[in-house]
RNA sequence: GCGGUAUUGGUGAAGUGGUUAACACAUCGGUUUGUGGAUCCGACACGCGUGGGUUCGAUUCCCACAUACCGCCCCA
């Protein structure tokens, strides 16, 4: 094989796309009746624009970035994440500004890249429908996102869902929980994992994250970020829960919950769906949080935002493994069928009077014979065939044949030319419906 | 970045150190030549991921590389 996709990429063919399209179109709709809008930015941006606000020693930054050098000399990065890149315009474009009401609510959904070991549900080159808030601080907004997010999967027809939320609180609490963390790991540190060894000091709440059985043994009896929020931050997550509960969305707390990029604090969350396409238990396809400070980070006022990103080819394996039906529109109307050179003028004719006429209907251009021509009708499934051969030619007529009970009548090709729909209606009216 | 498994035609796959690489599906053609979904018949890998090596000879053995899948890391 001489030219082949570069690893971790897909290509999505035209059964695929299908489907692409319908989940692309669902979220659209259903953002929009939330009120956000379409965002579209850069599928790359200066590296800068990720390491500041990704965290310079988090994962994505010190190994998973697609970055490059361009021509200029310039520093540059295929975009591993949304967020960052929306906040990046809504700052250059001064999306905070007085005319834009708050908050101000976007989506997005492309391509990210991420330099890192293909798996299953996860490329080089994926996807993600995200959506981003900016300009509130309530946890009303906070809940209208998660909801927002698990609205969005109900509408994909996924079930055994879980929300699962934290709070990392603000930088006072996270800062205090920070030197409680490291306090209680450093008596342990000669018992942690070699990975969490080195994540004590770079970013202990990572460790909590651990999958490495003895660390999680040391972390179970761990102090809590619950027990070190301030006021603030404990109102704020408490009023969270409360409009989840008033909403009759469950959830479930799980304190140790971190997140992979730095930028995060208060609200975090993450839905998961029990499937085993993605590994075994429940896996997260749907992740985000709150992010007040990130618009200042990348030089914009004070403002604070929330969002999440959605995975969507890992959202496409559960919803195959959930055996989800995609509702695909893909009937062909009339198939023509020309027999003999001298028609395929004629048939020409018809396909475009038809389409024209908003019907969908091929031809044959291989130049088949009749035979062949109905096999091809009938393989894709044509609601009618239309047959001219040298004598309907002559007579100017057509046979139409509804393909699911094989009546066929013979038409004046004007009658088909100008109202198929007439023809229909006036000829297999009493059939019954077959779609 | 580390470890494991795999790689045969459009697809699913069988197979062997040495004449013609099974079988099935799909596709195309035919079954008296202007009509479909059935049956029957026929065609369909100058080649067994790529590049080296071992050998008289390799698709089959060895090495490297590529890609896919799985695990780790991390995450969507």
């Amino acid at each position: 094989m001489k030219y082949q996709r570069p690893k971790g990429t897909a290509d999505i063919l035209p059964d695929d796309a299908k489907k692409w399209s319908y989940i692309e179109e669902t979220a659209r709709m259903l953002f929009e009746d939330y009120r956000y809008h379409e965002i579209r930015t850069p599928m790359f941006e200066s590296f800068d624009v990720f390491s500041r606000t990704s965290g310079d020693t988090s994962d994505v930054v010190t190994k998973e970035m697609y970055d490059f050098d361009d021509k200029g000399g310039r520093h540059m990065s295929l975009r591993p994440e949304g967020t960052a890149g929306v906040v990046r315009a809504f700052v250059e474009n001064k999306l905070y500004g007085p005319e834009h009401p708050r908050p101000v609510k976007v989506f997005y959904m492309g391509p990210m890249f991420r330099y890192e070991r293909p798996q299953s549900g996860r490329q080089r080159e994926f996807h993600q429908i995200g959506v981003e808030a900016f300009g509130s601080n309530e946890p009303e907004l906070d809940v209208e996102v998660i909801a927002m997010g698990m609205d969005l999967l109900k509408q994909f027809g996924l079930s055994d869902m879980r929300l699962e939320i934290n709070t990392l609180g603000d930088q006072e609490s996270r800062d205090a929980y920070r030197q409680a963390l490291i306090d209680y790991l450093d008596p342990h540190f000669d018992e942690l994992s070699d990975d969490s060894k080195v994540r004590l000091h770079k970013n202990p709440l990572r460790v909590l994250d651990s999958k490495d059985k003895r660390d999680q043994a040391i972390v179970k009896d761990a102090p809590s970020i619950l027990d070190y929020l301030n006021e603030d931050s404990k109102r704020h997550f408490d009023k969270v829960k409360s409009l989840l509960d008033a909403l009759n969305i469950p959830y479930v707390i799980d304190p140790d919950m971190v997140r992979g990029l730095d930028y995060y604090n208060h609200t975090i969350f993450e839905i998961m769906v029990n499937s085993k396409v993605l590994g075994d238990g429940y896996t997260t396809i749907c992740a985000g949080g709150r992010y007040n400070g990130l618009v200042e980070q990348l030089g914009g006022p004070e403002m604070p935002g929330i969002g999440f990103g959605m995975g969507m080819e890992r959202l496409m394996l559960l919803m195959e493994a959930q055996n989800v039906k995609f509702p695909v529109l893909d009937q062909l109307d009339a198939y023509v069928v020309g027999i003999g050179e001298q028609t395929s003028v004629e048939t020409l004719r018809i396909v475009q009077a038809l389409r024209a006429d908003g019907f969908a209907a091929d031809r044959d251009y291989l130049d088949r014979k009749p035979k062949a021509q109905f096999r091809t009708a009938n393989k894709l499934n044509a609601q009618y065939t239309i047959t001219v051969g040298e004598s309907e030619l002559k007579a100017k007529t057509a046979n139409v044949k509804r393909m699911a009970t094989g009546k066929e009548v013979s038409v004046s090709l004007n009658d088909i030319i100008l109202d198929f729909d007439d023809v229909i209606n006036e000829y297999f009216n009493d059939d019954e419906e077959i779609d």
